[in-house]
RNA sequence: GGGCGUGUAGUUCAGUGGUAGAACGCUACGUUGACAUCGUAGAGGCCAUAAGUUCAAUUCUUAUCACGCCCA
C-alpha cells in the first residue's frame, strides 16, 4: 500500500486557520485557577522574520502551549513597537524614491503617510510569526502607538515628570549628526578601528617653550578651552597655570591640571574640549571651563570655528587643518593607533558628543526597586548568570536619554509659554490650566514639544500597557504580572531592565517572574549571521522547505542554556526526518487498522508489549514535562525524540508486528486499540515542539470523536507510575537485550541479518529459558530465531553468547567463522579483567573501603563478582572453539 | 583594563564527585509489506593543560592557554 507523503505547506497552513477561525488561542478557563500569561517581544514594524524572532518566538510558543495542555488559563500577548528611528527612516526613503521630501510635507502630513504604511506593511512579521505556528491571541494584538498604549504612555511620562523622575537637562548627549537627533547611550556602539593620532605643538605665551598635545580629532582644536596635564607629572609642572596659543585658531587657553591627562598616554598633555568629548566635558566641569561648540547638528562646522572651516564637514575640517597644521610647522608627528570610536547602531556613523537640551529620566532612582526585586528573587534570570551582568548595569546606571529630534513616536506631552516656561500635562487642556495659574491667569500661547520620545520607553510599558493600563482591566488582574519573559541577551538592558523599573513603579507587581534569556542564532560555523557576510539562513524559506515544525523542532533541540545556537540545513533536514518517521509509523498504524475507537481503561492491559511501552511513555512525559518547566528545551526534545523513534518505532511496532501475524483475536484487538491510544499519547507530549504536524495527525486520526478536543486544547498526559507493569516491562527489555545480542552476533560473523538461526540453552535452571519461553512468539520473529531446541550438543555451526549473564547457544544453518570470534571474546575477556583489576586495587585501598558510602563499595564487590562469573563463561566459551 | 561564558567523539552539543552519552556525519550490510526522509550492526573520546582538595576529579578550587561576548 503506497501512502501520500506529508504535505507539510498544505497542512500546516490548514491548521493554522483553523485555530485561528476557532479562536483556540485565546485564554480560556482551564482546570486550574492559576494562569500563564507571556508578553511578546514586540518586533518592530519594518522587522521582517529572522532566525532570532524564530528562535524567542518558537521557545515561548513552547511554553504557552504546554502550559495552555497543562490546564492553565493562558495568555501569550502579540504586538508590535513602532521603532520610531527605524520607521521613520523607511518611510523617509520610500517617499525620496517619489521625489518627496519630509520637510516639504511637513510633521503632519508625513506621520499620515507613517501610519499609511504601517497598516500596509507593519503586520508582515505578525504574519509571519503565524507560520511558524505562534499561539498568540491574536485579536489582542496591540502597537505602541494604539490609542491605549499611547494614552498610557502619556501618563507615565507626566507622573514621572510630577515626581522629578523625568527633566529637562542642557548636557552632552549622543548626536547622531546623520539622523539628527540625540540617542541614549545603548544605541552608541564602542567600534574598535585604526586612528592617527596627531601631536600637536601649541606654543607657551611668553615664552620660548612649546607644549605637545596628542588628539585624535584635530578638528576639534577650535573648541579648545583648554590643554590639560597631569599635577604630577614633573615635565609640564612649571607650564601649569600659563597660556597657549591655540595654532591657526589663535586662541589663547590656559594649561590646567587634571588627573584627567595620563602621563602615559601620548605626550602627556591633551587638550580639553568639554563641548565635543565626554571626558573633557567632566574636565571642564571640575575647572569650570567655557564649553565652544563649534558643530551644527549635522556635524558640519558652524561659525564658531575658523572662518575657511565655517561650512566643511567635521571630516574634511580634519584633513584641511592636519594640511595647515603640517605647513605652519605644528604637526610633530602622527602615529597609527588603535582606539575605540563611537557609531550609532542605527545610521552607522560616528556620534557627535553635542552640548543640547533633552529630556532625561532619572533611571538611578528608578532601579532602585528592580534591583532589590531581583536581589530577592521575586523576578529571577535564567541562567543566573545574567543576574550578574544586569546588577553591574543596574547598579552603574546614567540617566536615560528619552528624547529624539524625529516626528514618528509618541510626542512628547509638555507645552512651553512664551517665556519657555515648561508645563507637562496630559493634553494642552491640562497644560493651559497650569500655565493659567503660573501667568496668574493672563492668556497664554503654549507651544508643544517637537521631541518625541524613545521607541523603549513605550516598550518598557509594555507588559501592563498591554492588559489595559491605567485602566483596571480584567485582563490586568488575572496575567499581570506575567509568568516569564523570553528574550535574547542583547536587550536585556534596552528594554528588560527598562521594563522592570516601570513595571515595578508603576504597579504594585514585578512585570514577570522569570527572564528566560537565549542566545544568539549563528550560522553552522559559529559566526554571526549578516548580510553583509551573506551566510544569512532565511527562516521563511526553510520553512517553505521543510514546514515550520522542522524548524522548531530544530531549535528547540539547540536551545541549551548559555550557548549560541549554531544552525545548519542538516540540522532541519534531520528533525524533518523526525516527522517524516512520525508519518510513516502513523501509517503503519493505518495499515493494521489501529483505531482508537474507544475509551481505555490503562488498568485492563494485559499484553505485556504495551505495559512495557506505557510505563517507557509515563517516565519520557515526567522528563519532558520537568525539563520544560526547567527551560531544558534541548532536553524535552531528546527525551521526545528518543522515546518516539526508539522505543515506539524502533522496538513496540516491530514488537506488534508478531501479534498482528497471529490468531489471537483478543491480543490482536488489544494490540490495535493500544497503539494508536499510545499515538495519541505521543501526539499529545510532541504538541508543544510540532503543533501543526501533531494537529494534522490528530485530526487525520479522529482522536477527537474519543476524546472531544482539538490536540491544542487536549490535556497534557500525567499518568502516574503503574508498578502493576513493572514485572513485563522488564521482561521487554530483557528481551531487547537478548535480540540486540542475537544480532550483534550475526553482525560479527559476517552472517546476513535476514538469516534465521535456531536457539538452545547451555545453562540448566536459567531465567532466559523462561523468558524465551514465554516469548516464544516474539522472540521468534523478531529476534529471527528458528526453533527452540532443547538439550542438544552444539555443533560446529554453533556458537556460544553471553546474554544477561546467561550462557546460551545459536546454531546457523551455514559454517560460521568461530576463530574470528575467538578473537573478539579474548577481547572482550581483556577488557573485563582491566576493569576487575581496577575494581580489585580499589578495594583494597583502606581508605577507599572505609570513606566511600557503603553503596558503592557494596556495588563494587557486586561488579567484581559478576564479571569474574562473566569472565569464566567467556572462557569456557573460547575453550570451546577448536 | 574589569566582568561573563565556552573548551567532552569527525561535527554540533548534553551530562556526571564513583563504569562517558545523544544527534548528525562516517563504515559495513540490507529494499523482509510503516518508513531509503529508512533498517541492522559497528568504529570513534587521556572529557583543553597544570597544580590542588578528595578514598575517588571529566565533574569541585586555583592558575595557564585558546576562543567568544559584554562593559569601560
Amino acid at each position: 500500500m503506497e501512502f501520500k507523503k506529508y504535505d507539510h505547506l498544505k497542512e500546516e497552513k490548514k491548521v493554522s486557520n483553523f485555530w485561528i477561525k476557532k479562536g483556540s488561542f485565546k485564554p480560556k478557563k482551564g482546570k486550574y485557577k492559576n494562569t500563564f500569561s507571556i508578553v511578546i517581544p514586540p518586533p518592530n514594524i519594518t522587522g521582517r522574520l529572522h532566525m532570532g524572532h524564530a528562535l524567542n518566538n518558537t521557545l515561548q510558543d513552547v511554553l504557552v502551549r504546554f502550559n495552555r495542555m497543562k490546564g492553565l488559563e493562558t495568555l501569550w500577548q502579540p504586538g508590535t513597537d513602532h521603532a520610531g528611528i527605524a520607521t521613520q527612516a523607511v518611510v523617509e526613503k520610500n517617499l525620496e524614491k517619489e521625489g518627496i521630501k519630509k520637510d516639504d510635507l511637513g510633521r503632519e502630513e508625513f506621520i499620515k503617510k507613517v501610519w499609511k504604511w504601517k497598516e500596509e506593511s507593519g503586520g508582515i512579521i505578525l504574519d509571519q510569526l503565524k507560520k511558524l505556528g505562534c499561539s498568540c491571541d491574536w485579536s489582542r494584538t496591540r502597537f505602541t502607538m494604539d490609542k491605549d498604549l499611547s494614552h498610557a504612555v502619556i501618563k507615565v511620562f507626566v507622573d514621572l515628570y510630577n515626581n522629578k523622575l523625568v527633566y529637562k537637562d542642557k548636557k552632552l548627549v549622543n548626536w547622531d549628526t546623520q539622523l539628527q537627533t540625540a540617542i541614549s547611550d545603548l544605541e552608541v556602539i564602542q567600534k574598535d578601528v585604526q586612528s592617527q593620532l596627531y601631536y600637536i605643538e601649541y606654543s607657551i605665551d611668553n615664552s620660548d617653550n612649546k607644549i605637545t598635545i596628542a588628539t585624535t580629532r584635530p578638528e576639534t582644536m577650535m573648541g579648545d578651552t583648554a590643554v590639560a596635564v597631569n599635577p604630577k607629572d614633573e615635565r609640564y609642572i612649571n607650564f601649569i597655570g600659563k597660556n597657549v596659543t591655540i595654532p591657526l585658531v589663535n586662541r589663547k587657553v590656559k594649561i590646567i591640571a587634571d588627573h584627567y591627562a595620563d602621563p602615559d598616554q601620548g605626550s602627556g598633555a591633551v587638550k580639553i574640549t568639554p563641548a565635543h568629548d565626554f571626558n573633557d566635558y567632566e574636565v571642564g566641569k571640575r575647572n569650570k571651563l567655557d564649553i565652544i561648540n563649534i558643530f551644527e547638528k549635522n556635524g558640519k562646522i558652524n561659525n564658531r570655528g575658523i572662518k575657511e572651516f565655517i561650512g566643511l564637514d567635521r571630516f574634511e575640517a580634519r584633513k584641511l587643518l592636519v594640511k595647515k597644521l603640517k605647513e605652519a610647522g605644528n604637526l610633530v608627528k602622527i602615529e597609527t593607533i588603535k582606539n575605540k570610536v563611537p557609531y550609532g547602531d542605527r545610521s552607522n556613523t560616528i556620534i557627535e558628543p553635542l552640548l543640547t537640551e533633552q529630556w532625561f529620566v532619572n533611571a538611578k532612582k528608578l532601579s532602585k526597586k528592580p534591583i532589590k526585586i531581583v536581589n530577592e528573587g521575586s523576578t529571577s534570570f535564567f541562567p543566573n548568570n545574567w543576574t550578574k551582568i544586569f546588577f553591574q548595569w543596574m547598579k552603574n546606571i546614567e540617566p536615560w536619554c528619552i528624547s529624539r529630534q524625529i516626528w514618528w513616536g509618541h510626542r512628547i506631552p509638555a507645552w512651553y509659554d512664551e517665556n519657555k516656561n515648561i508645563f507637562v500635562a496630559e493634553n494642552i487642556k491640562e497644560a493651559l490650566k497650569l500655565a493659567k495659574k503660573k501667568n496668574k491667569n493672563k492668556k497664554v500661547k503654549l507651544l508643544q514639544e517637537t521631541d518625541v520620545l524613545d521607541t523603549w520607553f513605550s516598550s518598557a510599558l509594555w507588559p501592563f500597557a498591554t492588559l489595559g493600563w491605567p485602566s483596571k482591566t480584567k485582563e490586568l488582574s488575572k496575567f499581570y504580572p506575567t509568568s516569564v519573559l523570553v528574550t535574547g541577551f542583547d536587550i536585556i538592558f534596552f528594554w528588560v531592565a527598562r521594563m522592570l523599573m516601570m513595571g515595578n513603579y508603576f504597579n504594585k507587581h514585578t512585570p514577570f517572574h522569570k527572564i528566560y534569556v537565549h542566545a544568539l542564532v549563528r550560522d553552522e560555523k559559529g559566526q554571526k549571521m549578516s548580510k553583509s557576510k551573506g551566510n544569512v539562513i532565511d527562516p521563511l524559506k526553510l520553512i517553505n522547505e521543510f514546514g515550520a515544525d522542522s524548524l522548531r523542532f530544530t531549535l528547540i533541540s539547540m536551545a541549551s542554556p548559555g550557548r549560541d545556537v549554531k544552525l545548519s540545513k542538516d540540522r532541519v533536514i534531520g528533525n524533518r526526518n523526525f516527522i517524516t518517521k512520525i508519518w510513516s509509523a502513523n501509517n503503519f498504524l493505518k495499515l493494521n487498522n489501529c483505531k482508537l475507537n474507544k475509551k481505555i481503561n490503562i488498568r485492563s492491559i494485559k499484553l505485556p508489549i504495551n505495559q512495557w511501552i506505557f510505563n517507557e511513555f509515563i517516565k519520557t512525559q515526567n522528563l519532558i514535562s520537568k525539563n520544560i518547566e526547567n527551560f531544558r528545551f534541548d532536553e524535552a526534545a531528546k527525551w521526545a525524540y528518543q522515546f518516539v523513534w526508539h522505543y515506539y518505532c524502533d522496538w513496540y511496532l516491530e514488537f506488534l508486528k508478531p501479534i498482528f501475524n497471529s490468531n489471537n483475536k483478543a491480543e490482536i484487538q488489544e494490540a490495535k486499540l493500544f497503539s494508536s491510544y499510545m499515538m495519541s499519547n505521543i501526539l499529545r507530549i510532541l504538541h508543544p515542539f510540532i503543533p501543526f504536524f501533531t494537529e494534522s495527525v490528530w485530526s487525520i486520526n479522529r482522536y477527537k470523536t474519543i476524546y472531544k478536543k482539538d490536540l491544542i486544547s487536549s490535556p497534557w498526559p500525567n499518568y502516574k507510575d503503574f508498578n502493576k507493569f513493572n514485572k513485563n516491562q522488564l521482561d521487554i527489555n530483557n528481551i531487547i537485550e537478548l535480540i540486540s545480542n542475537i544480532r550483534s552476533t550475526k553482525s560479527e560473523l559476517k552472517i546476513k541479518p535476514k538469516l534465521f538461526c535456531d536457539l538452545y540453552f547451555s545453562e540448566k535452571g536459567g531465567k532466559i529459558k523462561d523468558l524465551v519461553y514465554k516469548y516464544l512468539n516474539l522472540i521468534k520473529q523478531t529476534g529471527r530465531v528458528n526453533s527452540i531446541i532443547k538439550d542438544k550438543q552444539a555443533n560446529k555451526n554453533s556458537i556460544d553468547i553471553l546474554v544477561l549473564k546467561e550462557k546460551l547457544s545459536l546454531r546457523f544453518n551455514e559454517d560460521i567463522d568461530l576463530v574470528s570470534q575467538k578473537a573478539r571474546i579474548l577481547k572482550k575477556i581483556d577488557s573485563i579483567k582491566n576493569q576487575t583489576i581496577g575494581l580489585n586495587n580499589k578495594l583494597q585501598n583502606k581508605a577507599y573501603v572505609k570513606k566511600a558510602p557503603k553503596e558503592i563499595v557494596q556495588n563494587d564487590k557486586k561488579l567484581v563478582k559478576e564479571l569474574t562469573i562473566e569472565e569464566g563463561k567467556l572462557r569456557s566459551i573460547v575453550s570451546s572453539i577448536k
